[in-house]
RNA sequence: GCGGUCGUAGCUCAAUUGGAUAGAGCAACAGGCUACGAACUUGUAGGUUGGGGGUUCGAGUCCCUCCGACCGCGCCA
């Protein structure tokens, strides 16, 4: 469990206070019913009302009690009060309800909270560095055109992971692989290499199985600007390859630079063509084969995938002496398993397959915790009711820079970030553009500008005091609220990376602008006197903090105005 | 056919990995500004968690079985 407060001015440590507790529990349970190994663990409940944290301990004594669990939850109150009375003492009150024993804390906690926010500022959710290493690959695509919206998808949850795990104290690597070998960059060199020659000669060949869309005549343009005729005079294959490479830089460059403007930034591009003549697949593919786990059949080297719970075994090098593209994944996937403690790989939606393959892999390497394969679910774009016709064959594609043109980078990051990754993904257009009350992004942002606003208006003498406030007034419901909202945030930033589940943070900022605006609404603020309203500004200075925070792990801008 | 992911309010989605009365937003209805931003807020209504069985103090969550959706199943990437 998270120790919610570290150094509070009372001397009062809830972990230190919830590990007593437990303990003069387990010596209840023992007493009453003879059970002196009872575990006693504590979860935050759902709803508010039922305090800050609560224990399940009676569940576990139903059967040596012989009576329900709410018999039991009251005996356990009971006898502790009779046995331990300075239990009570620690805290605001205990209660057992339907057979959970539930702790409220007293509100110098949550001052305390605000005060070490105001006082720690952004590093408050810090944890330590902890010399644990990420790799976290997210957006990888063959080099053959613009980034897309469900890349879009991969990129934000990406980044909002990596964010994350910087803040809670991991070394993150983020990397993307560029796939630059194979039948599609040929498929891409000839297509530039028609569209050159046509600059010339309208009546070449656009090759059938050639992708039609528009950038590549524009790259062909680019090439003809730069290079002239040359490659007219050349062999056809010489210029075929010539083309295919200068169409990857150029795309890889579009990418990146797409990435960069979406806020995303990646620690390392590698080039899968490079793993290959550096000469580490082969390497990679020999290790499988010191191991035992190839086999030749055919002329082609296997690797027995089946042994690891895969469905069948995987061809690494073909009859021809090529290697497969799952051979250069061997190869990488080696390398990112040595360097990193947890390696996490975010697929697209038409990857199924390949999860199994990726982990048989992990697990033939003798890594076969290390690997954590997500798969990002397909994106649906619907403008209002209508849904936005998008297919690759057809050359109709939405790309991420149209969708950033339509609805703007913090929108389209909060909203691709707000679900779960594994849940199919219907993104309205209009709604994402729109401001308005049905737009959860601008709910969140109004929250911290309304603070802006606050800030503003107050005397600027008052902020001051404000940041070292006596916080004793805070009691009120709504206060109280939104402190321990506030102070929920090292423990579902910390959840986040656990459980890779970003689309936590969106509902977290919401929740915590939700309790801004009601706080905002029972109290008033400037008009009070100055104990209430320096403590109260302190609040707002602290939600600002916190609200700036998790919109930055999130990649969406805090506006001081809107 | 086999494998993967999933099925939750009218709609879009949550549910801290087995906990309490399954929660939010939007849409609907009824209220709240002479005070710091009403892009806000209070309340009402809305559910057999696709169906059925099982495991146990307790199941949306785990097991079995049907139904349905999407995606994979190549010596393509």
């Amino acid at each position: 469990m998270e120790p919610i407060a570290k150094d509070c001015e009372h001397g009062i440590l809830p972990a230190d206070a919830l590990r007593s507790f437990a303990e003069a529990l387990r010596a209840s349970a023992a007493a009453l019913y003879q059970e002196g190994s009872v575990e006693v663990s504590f979860e935050t409940p759902r709803r508010p009302e039922f305090g800050e944290f609560a224990t399940n301990a009676a569940f576990a004594l139903v059967r040596a009690a012989r009576r329900g669990p709410q018999d039991v939850a009251r005996a356990l109150v009971d006898d502790l009060a009779a046995r331990a009375p300075y239990i009570e003492k620690l805290f605001f009150s205990i209660e057992p309800i339907a057979g959970f024993i539930n702790v409220r804390l007293r509100p110098e906690i949550w001052q305390a909270e605000v005060a070490r926010i105001l006082r720690d500022g952004e590093s408050f959710a810090r944890a330590s560095h902890r010399g644990a290493r990420i790799s976290l690959e997210f957006g990888s695509a063959n080099p053959t055109g613009p980034l897309v919206v469900v890349q879009g998808r991969a990129l934000s949850i990406g980044d909002t992971l990596a964010r994350t795990m910087r803040l809670r104290g991991y070394d993150v690597f983020v990397e993307w692989i560029i796939n630059d070998t194979g039948a599609q960059v040929e498929t891409l060199g000839r297509s530039v290499y028609a569209r050159y020659r046509q600059l010339d000669d309208p009546a070449y060949p656009f090759p059938d199985d050639g992708y039609p869309a528009d950038y590549i005549a524009v790259i062909a343009r680019a090439l003809r600007d730069r290079e002239g005729d040359r490659y007219v005079k050349v062999s056809e294959e010489e210029a075929i390859a010539a083309c295919g490479d200068f169409a990857r830089d150029e795309l890889v460059a579009q990418q990146q630079e797409s990435a960069k403007r979406f806020r995303v930034q990646y620690d390392l591009w590698q080039s899968e063509r490079e793993l290959h003549e550096s000469g580490r697949v082969a390497a990679a593919i020999e290790r499988l084969r010191e191991l035992g786990l190839t086999y030749e059949e055919g002329g082609a080297t296997f690797f027995r995938a089946t042994q690891f719970d895969d469905d069948k075994d995987r061809v690494l090098i073909r009859a021809d002496g090529r290697p497969t593209y799952y051979g250069a994944d061997v190869a990488y996937h080696y390398e990112k398993l040595r360097r990193a403690d947890r390696v996490i790989d975010i697929l697209g939606p038409d990857h199924h397959g390949y999860i199994g393959r990726l982990r048989g892999l992990a697990a033939a390497l003798g890594f076969p915790e290390h690997l954590e394969v997500l798969i990002s679910q397909q994106v649906t774009l619907m403008r209002g009711s209508e849904q936005v016709a998008m297919s690759k064959r057809a050359g109709q594609v939405v790309t991420l820079d149209e969708l950033v043109d339509e609805v703007g980078v913090d929108a389209a990051r909060f909203f691709f970030a707000m679900l779960a990754t594994d849940t199919p993904l219907t993104f309205d257009l209009q709604l994402a553009a729109e401001q308005s009350n049905e737009n959860p992004v601008y709910y969140v942002q109004y929250g911290y500008a309304r603070i802006a606003s606050v800030l503003r208006k107050a005397d600027p003498a008052d902020v001051a005091s404000a940041r070292g406030a006596n916080l004793r007034t805070l009691v009120h419901d709504a206060e109280i609220a939104l402190a321990r909202r506030l102070a929920e945030l090292p423990a579902v930033a910390q959840n986040v990376v656990d459980q890779l589940a970003s689309h936590r943070l969106p509902r977290y900022a919401r929740d915590v602008a939700s309790d801004f605006h009601q706080f905002y609404t029972e109290c008033r603020i400037l008009a009070e006197e100055p104990s209430v309203r320096h403590a109260r500004l302190a609040l707002c200075l602290a939600t600002q903090r916190v609200l700036a925070l998790v919109l930055d792990l999130l990649g969406v801008s805090a506006p001081e105005t809107m």
